[in-house]
RNA sequence: UAACUUGUGGUGUAACGGCAGCAUGGAAGAUUUUGAAUCUUCCGGUACAGGUUCGAAUCCUGUCAGGUUAACCA
């Protein structure tokens, strides 16, 4: 793969850019900051995909920084797993790093920038300082402790870390302009007193700097080039840049690099949430099992779901980076996971919804192992032996005593291939006294190059060993679960997002370990689950083969509802009739049939006074000009009086070049 | 109602004034001891208007439509 045929990214473009304005390259350096306040999630990984991957491409050193500047809600056990799972990404960071660690320079930079002016001590009620910050339509106000003196500033904020104020009594806050237009800049806040234990700095600090001051200072003293974070921090750049340049001057010779904040969008995932603070609700009210349950959106959720590095990786970089709003179909998540796992996932046999099959005319007690490929698209995969008895079990699904041409697999009087084994003939079936099928018998053939349509799985009863398999279904119903404003996203929740199934899996299975993954041929992948002992198997179904032929069978009732987007965009009429119109002259006949058509509709719709601003249409864009002239038709049948703006346009079109204008021009 | 920001096939993302491409998705066919995979073909797009230009998805203006922003969270 060149370098060059492969496109940039918005990101990639601006450090280019950058690059050729003089940066030299081995000063670039990024990082990720995550907060240990929770799992990483797959929205995560886009950011780590981003920052690590920009390391990679310009062998440039990324940080691990943790975020924890807010001691209320951090833990140890969250910064474990934050760094577990970005090592099982198998990206490296070059240091481990915590904003902790900045908590002297920082209270430093901000006893200089209380000398300088630049900051003071607030001693309001938040409710107050609330009131007077005004809305984003409306200017903020000056508090009354705004002009204290340095002298007391920096006596009350030494007290304030010295202990000697409760929390909410006092607070720090930059003196920048309550009637700025940017909200987070009128005087924002950039400590409070927080008497909490920290999880590094145990109860050194009794003062806390707020994120806007800690996240650029932490930037610049790591001399980070190029500081990626998701769109909804665009607003603080403004900030950013005030207190980065503020600081510059207090350490401009030691730490010269001015770092830069930019933004994309974040990803998300339909019938997803992405919010820590969601899927720590689903984690405590017991909806999942845990932070890992295969069920969740995190890191460890897909990892012990049978995910791989590989395929997250892969995904991350077909969503590509751009700072549109965008929402990711969870197919192209399932598209990588399979694409990864058909090259290197063991093909084996297992029934998970098993029916008896009795093989008449094959001797009673015999028993053949069959030769069995690992992987047909992969020949080093090898082989493995399967045994073959008299007695087996196939999937209930793939019998039924008559069916159609289109139905491919086993039925009365025809015939099917057992993978690996022989083709079979269905005979006839033994019911119970409700009227369910309970055995089904057949005979087979040794001829096994006969062409037949289906070919199913199967396993011996007498070898086959027993396995439970969690079967997952999406933890929501709704393609946008957190995107209602009048409804939880807790009543999305998806009843039926677990079920379990004792079924049947092939002896070579009898001594997988913990993580392994296997293609349970025409069902899927499954991994072998943390639970899974050698006495109790227990599979993850990681996700689906791609089914054609569910496709084709009626939906069923239930899942009618999850698909569309409720609410569609309802544009106004004449905004579609324009861009109808902007199309209609590139269009073959019959498709030109079937806009005039919307459009004759769509102008019933549509007032004078919105068509009216048309008739100045330039004359070369000849088809909005005919969609005029249609939708025109329709107001002048409706009723509508002709005026002279109306006869001139219908003058000017009779003129003009184009055939299709002039017939409509005429029509009226 | 303010400021900022974004509009390219169903979805996501390229094209830095010059052939609208890639991926996913959907459809059809070939192949097949997985209704999988593989291969081939097809479907489908620059929000709208005005302007600048030989030439506009791209630049300018306006309109429309989304998003973000008012925690002692990050």
């Amino acid at each position: 793969m060149s370098e060059e045929t492969k496109s940039l990214n918005f990101i990639e473009h601006i450090i280019e850019e950058d690059i050729q304005n003089g940066l030299s390259k081995d000063k670039l350096r990024f990082r990720f900051p995550p907060e240990p306040n929770g799992y990483l999630h797959i929205g995560h990984t886009k950011a780590i995909g981003i920052s690590f991957g920009l390391g990679e491409k310009y062998k440039a050193p990324v940080n691990l920084r943790f975020d924890d500047t807010n001691p209320a809600k951090e833990e140890q056990e969250y910064v474990d797993a934050i760094k577990r799972d970005i090592a099982w990404l198998g990206y490296e960071w070059a240091n481990e790093l915590y904003s902790s660690d900045y908590f002297q320079t920082l209270y430093e930079w901000a006893v200089q920038l209380i000398k300088d002016g630049k900051a003071y001590v607030d001693s309001q009620t938040s409710e107050a300082m609330a009131e007077q910050k005004g809305t984003p339509t409306q200017p903020g106000v000056d508090g009354p402790y705004r002009n204290r003196s340095v002298e007391d500033n920096l006596d009350l904020f030494e007290r304030m870390k010295n202990g000697e104020f409760e929390e909410g009594e006092h607070i720090l806050r930059a003196k920048i302009d309550m009637q700025h237009p940017n909200m987070l800049m009128r005087d924002p806040l950039m400590y409070r007193i927080l008497k909490k234990h920290h999880h590094r700095t145990g109860n050194d600090w009794c003062i806390y700097p707020m994120y806007d001051w800690t996240h650029g200072e932490s930037d610049y003293i790591e001399q980070i080039s190029h500081s990626l974070c998701s769109l909804e921090f665009k607003p603080h750049r403004e900030l950013y840049n005030w207190f980065k340049e503020h600081v510059y001057g207090y350490a401009s010779k030691e730490l010269p690099m001015l770092p830069k904040q930019r933004e994309f969008a974040r990803l998300n995932l339909s019938f997803t949430i992405m919010s820590k603070r969601k899927l720590l609700k689903l984690v405590e009210q017991g909806i999942v099992s845990g932070w890992d349950d295969p069920r969740m959106p995190t890191i460890s959720g897909l990892r012990r779901r049978g995910y791989t590095p590989n395929a997250i990786r892969h995904f991350i970089e077909r969503v590509g980076v751009a700072k549109r709003e965008n929402v990711i179909d969870v197919s192209l998540l399932e598209f990588c996971i399979r694409e990864d796992l058909n090259k290197s996932a063991p093909r084996v046999m297992a029934v998970l919804d098993p029916i008896k099959l009795i093989v008449t005319n094959y001797p009673e007690g015999k028993e053949e192992w069959l030769e069995a490929e690992n992987n047909p698209g992969d020949e080093t995969a090898g082989s493995r032996q399967v045994p073959f008895t008299r007695e087996l079990y196939i999937e209930r699904a793939d019998f039924k005593e008559e069916a159609s041409n289109k139905f491919f697999r086993l039925k009365l009087g025809s015939e099917v291939r057992l993978k690996n084994a022989y083709i079979i003939k269905g005979e006839h079936v033994v019911k119970d006294a409700n009227g369910n099928i309970t055995e089904i018998h057949c005979t087979y053939s040794t001829d096994t190059e006969k062409k037949v349509k289906g070919t199913l799985h199967w396993v011996s009863i007498k070898h086959a060993i027993k396995a439970e398999v969690r079967e997952y279904d999406r933890l929501f119903m709704d393609e946008a679960p957190d995107s209602h404003q009048d409804r939880d996203f807790m009543e999305f929740i998806n009843p039926n997002s677990l079920k379990t199934i004792e079924a049947f899996v092939e002896p070579s299975l009898a001594d997988v370990s913990i993580g392994d993954r296997f293609q349970f041929q025409r069902l899927g992948y499954f991994n072998v689950d943390d639970d899974s002992t050698p006495e109790h198997l227990v599979f993850n179904k990681t996700v689906g083969l791609r089914d054609s032929w569910a496709k084709q069978k009626p939906k069923p009732q239930q899942n009618q509802n999850h698909n569309k987007p409720q609410q569609q965009k309802q544009r106004p009429a004449i905004e579609v009739i324009k861009q109808l119109g902007k199309k209609y002259t590139n269009l073959p006949e019959a498709k030109q049939e079937k806009s005039k058509a919307e459009i004759l509709k769509l102008a019933e719709e549509v007032s004078y006074d919105d068509l009216q601003p048309l008739f100045n249409t330039a004359t070369k864009k000849v088809g909005t000009r005919i969609a005029t002239m249609i939708a025109l038709g329709v107001l002048l049948k409706n009723g509508l009086q002709r005026n002279d703006d109306i006869n001139s346009f219908i003058a000017k079109a009779l003129e003009d070049k184009n055939e299709l204008l002039v017939n409509e021009a005429s029509a009226l």
